[in-house]
RNA sequence: GGGCGCUUAGCUCAGUUGGUUAGAGCAGCUGGCUUACAACCAGCAGGUCGGGGGUUCGAGUCCCUCAGCGCCCA
């Protein structure tokens, strides 16, 4: 026991040690019913690290000590989410290089030191290579994080989402899917991010209020009589317009169905069509169907059949069309080629601004353009609007699973419970299927490949599959089975799927890739299904949702009992952390200044899934709880040192038992809260009893704990602070594992972190009087009222500080006389811990009279030298 | 526009099935080097529980309504 106690270095003395003796390393020799397993989130490494990384991270880590000192094996894997496009887009701009999978590999490729002026063309397999060498190197910073935070994660059994193991699972899930019908693909409308170049899943939208304008545009009827005026947010689409449609019920519009008009400019030749989903109140209550202008263009040309009119290109640029040619009909071809060619290659935005001077100086504008702010869809990560392209993707079936996925979310514990009902709300919600196909790299690819015809046309609908024991396979360089790989692409041959699977389809597979579904079926029955998902709110759409529909699917159970919710860290200020904003806080410089056990106190006193904000203070007031628990152990270990240390029963004195028996209720309530996932509760809790513990029960009872061990009550007092002091480190050592097991170590040889959680079969039988336990005694420690001889004398000695401090004198100034008046029954209580109080106190002459409270002190001269 | 949550001391938050005088920490103020701890201790002060209405013997707590804030979704 260290003569100066000090936080300094722990951490890494502390993490060093666990990591050595294996402290969190997982058994799975026990039987299923003793494992706890946990589905940790995995963190997305090509992100920088960031306050909320800790703050909900110790959320899940306080639970799995708890579990852990409960006496189960702790299955608590730490992953890593690094396929995708995030990591892409770091390779690209740390590099300087961007993917070209047209490309061989290159035996002599040495990436680039520093990013060039322009971007180097590189194959995919470089591509990938340097991703996952990136990707292991952010790793590294996070694992350091996470041992410096302290995480009880047993990181041998750490995954990634595109490793060896991942891919053989996320390969296999699909081909299951594929087999038992629940994916398909197919050719069809997709969002489309321009600058991505990729294909975007409903989860990844997000609506943003976009200035724009609406245009009032003339379409000539066909039988001459006049002209329909709409309105459009897009008149660059003019080209792609299939149809005019109004609802059915407008009586402005009705005699107009069935007819034709001819697009301005264009010359095509489009019906005039009814559908509800038309607004009578929007514009001119009449609008045009284009390939493709948002969902309800989908909508409507999926509904009234119409043809497609594709004319803007995957790189978001208006391509050629063949006017005049089948599907581009149009009354002078001669005019619409001669239109579009102002148009043809230029972005949308260009061609928006190109097309409106053609209308204006054609006359077919009517006014100006009234602008207007309205939603637009992006990909989350996106810069410019999404556009809608036709594609081949792969989906999975999720919409005929509703009704199912909803019964699933009721049978799943949620924590808190209100957090259902976001679930619930996107599952209600969900209006098409899951594609998830990327048009990405650094990925899971699809372990198919398809037939190439003798015209050379692909063959879909007829996918040749990898057989399972091949898996993982990467139909970019591996070769389906009877095929040489001199077909690749020829006529007669076959063609490798191009894409890789969406991140969410992956990581909607963490249950299965840590716990090692494919390499190690025993384990896998070990700990799948799980006990515990905990994750941020945001993400219950995505992980929780895709998570759910991989087990439902594959497995037909959830995939763990209770999920836990986590709010986010919000700055000082309560707003959002973001990036954009730069309010965004690191957590090492927090973890070196306030140390691991005061950053994680501040943590765990967020309540579960309450936003939370930054603070500062807090664990500054954790780190003061730290230094407090090394400098009350070390005194109160000063006073039990030396000799053995009493057993429960040594516990006589009214005063020790009535302490125990508070501890035994805090105990008891920390117990029920860690088993209803609220840590928050269990640490303040806790934390209270600490501190009244400290100020109260330290002072009166030091003084006799130092006095002849052999006589009943200094041996009640040693055997009361050993025992209180067992009990209190391990409440304490889910949310300060550093300092307890520090102060653990001064007296014990093994971690408290495999020590069993407190129970109450530990305490003496006397300290359960008035306790909800409720065994009978035979001393009069508390009475009608609740009050106990410790609240009492707790009370008193509260009055003679008061008086002290009242009259400006020191601590140690003695007391010539104190006189306490109160009801009998109390001044019973009093009698019992009398001694303590005088000790406490530096009380002279103790008076006791009935009569109403009053505590009546006089101050004595206090001795000099 | 729909859903969920929040609003309690200057700040951050507790407050259980409705039940004595609504609690804690931080900040503030006043004292004190007290043989565990000055990175500490003791004490003091600070609240119309967002506004309004209702149920009840009794409402921070339950119901209605209004306002503000945040998030998710359209």
């Amino acid at each position: 026991m260290p003569e100066r106690p000090s936080l300094d270095g722990l951490e890494a003395k502390w993490a060093a040690r666990w990591e050595e003796v294996g402290t969190y390393s997982f058994d799975r020799t026990v039987p299923r019913s003793r494992v706890y397993a946990i589905d940790t989130p995995p963190p997305t490494v090509s992100g920088s690290l960031h306050v909320g990384h800790v703050f909900s991270y110790t959320h899940t880590d306080t639970v799995a000590r708890y579990r852990r000192m409960r006496g189960y094996e702790v299955f608590y894997p730490m992953g890593f989410d690094d396929n995708g496009l995030p990591t892409e887009r770091r390779v690209q701009l740390y590099y300087g290089v961007l993917c070209d999978p047209s490309l061989r590999a290159d035996p002599s490729f040495v990436a680039p030191e520093s990013p060039g002026k322009q971007p180097v063309a590189i194959s995919r397999p470089d591509f990938i290579e340097l991703c996952s060498r990136l990707a292991a190197e952010d790793e590294k910073a996070f694992e350091n994080l996470w041992r410096t935070l302290g995480l009880s994660v047993d990181w041998h059994l750490t995954y990634a989402t595109i490793d060896t193991g991942a891919r053989r699972v996320a390969q296999r899930g699909f081909l299951h899917l594929l087999a038992q019908g629940h994916a398909y693909s197919t050719e069809a409308p997709t969002q489309w991010d321009v600058d991505y170049q990729t294909a975007v899943s409903q989860a990844e939208m997000e609506d943003r209020e976009l200035p724009g304008a609406y245009h009032r545009l003339r379409f000539a009827r066909v039988d001459g009589a006049g002209a329909i005026e709409i309105e459009t947010t897009r008149p660059e689409l003019l080209p792609a317009c299939v149809a005019l449609v109004a609802h059915p019920d407008d009586a402005r519009f009705q005699p107009l169905f069935g007819t034709d008009v001819v697009t301005p400019l264009f010359g095509v030749k489009v019906p005039v069509l009814a559908h509800e989903l038309a607004d009578p109140e929007k514009g001119s209550g009449i609008a045009m169907i284009c390939t493709f202008g948002d969902v309800t263009d989908v909508t409507w040309w999926r509904d009234l059949s119409l043809p497609t009119r594709t004319i803007v290109g995957r790189n978001g640029r208006l391509q050629p069309v063949s006017w005049g040619e089948p599907g581009w009909e149009t009354v002078d071809a001669g005019a619409a080629a001669a239109a579009y060619a102002e148009l043809a290659g230029r972005t949308v935005n260009q061609a928006r601004t190109r097309v409106v001077e053609m209308l204006g100086a054609s006359g077919d504008m009517v006014g100006e353009p009234k602008p207007v702010v309205h939603p637009v869809k992006f990909y989350e990560r996106g810069d410019r609007p999404l556009e809608i392209v036709s594609s081949r993707q792969w989906y999975v079936r999720t919409l005929p699973l509703r009704e199912r996925l909803l019964e699933r979310g009721r049978q799943l514990h949620w924590h808190p419970p209100y957090m259902v009902h976001r679930y619930e709300a996107w599952v209600e919600g969900l209006n098409s299927d899951w594609n998830i196909s990327r048009q990405r790299f650094f990925g899971v690819p699809f372990p198919v490949w398809y037939r190439v015809g003798e015209d050379g046309t692909i063959d879909h609908d007829h996918p040749l599959v990898a057989d399972e024991a091949r898996l993982p396979v990467d139909p970019s360089s591996d070769v389906p089975d009877g095929y040489e790989e001199e077909r690749r692409g020829q006529a007669g041959g076959f063609v490798g799927d191009p894409d890789v699977m969406d991140t969410w389809a992956t990581s909607s597979l963490t249950p299965q890739i840590a716990g090692r579904w494919v390499d190690d079926p025993e384990l896998f029955a070990l700990v799948f299904p799980m006990n515990l998902r905990p994750q941020a709110h945001e993400i219950i759409r995505t992980w929780l949702f895709s998570t759910v529909v991989r087990s439902e699917i594959e497995h037909g159970t959830l995939p763990w009992t209770d999920t836990a919710i986590s709010g986010w860290v919000l700055d000082p200020n309560r707003k959002k952390m973001s990036k954009s904003k730069g309010n965004v806080a690191t957590p090492l410089p927090l973890l070196e200044t306030h140390g691991s056990d005061g950053v994680r106190y501040w943590a765990a006193s967020g309540r579960p899934g309450v936003d939370t904000a930054m603070d500062e203070g807090q664990m500054k007031v954790g780190r003061r709880l730290a230094i407090k628990i090394l400098n009350a152990s070390r005194f109160a270990l000063s006073r039990i040192a030396g000799g053995e240390l009493p057993g429960p029963d040594a516990v006589v004195a009214p005063i020790d038992l009535v302490m125990l028996g508070d501890l035994a209720r805090v105990v008891d309530e920390a117990t029920a809260a860690f088993e209803a996932y609220d840590y928050a509760r269990a640490l303040e809790r806790t934390e209270a009893f600490f501190w009244s513990f400290c100020d109260d029960y330290l002072e009166l009872v030091k003084g006799r704990a130092y006095e002849d061990p052999s006589e009943p009550g200094p041996a009640s007092a040693r055997a009361a602070l050993g025992l209180a002091l067992s009990v209190l480190l391990r409440l304490l050592a889910p949310f300060v594992p550093f300092v307890t097991e520090e102060v653990w170590s001064w007296w014990h040889e093994s971690s408290i972190h495999r020590a069993p959680w407190p129970e109450a079969d530990e305490f003496p039988p006397g300290a359960f009087i008035g306790v909800a336990h409720g065994e009978a005694g035979n001393h009069e420690s508390h009475d009608d009222s609740g009050a106990t001889v410790l609240s009492v004398v707790a009370g008193v000695l509260g009055a003679v500080r008061r008086a002290k401090t009242t009259a400006k004198r020191s601590m140690r100034a003695p007391v010539a006389r104190l006189t306490v008046v109160d009801d009998p029954a109390r001044l019973a209580l009093l009698a019992q811990a009398e001694s303590d109080l005088r000790d406490a106190g530096g009380i002279v002459e103790l008076v006791t009279t009935p009569g109403p409270p009053d505590v009546i002190v006089e101050l004595g001269e206090e001795e000099t030298g």
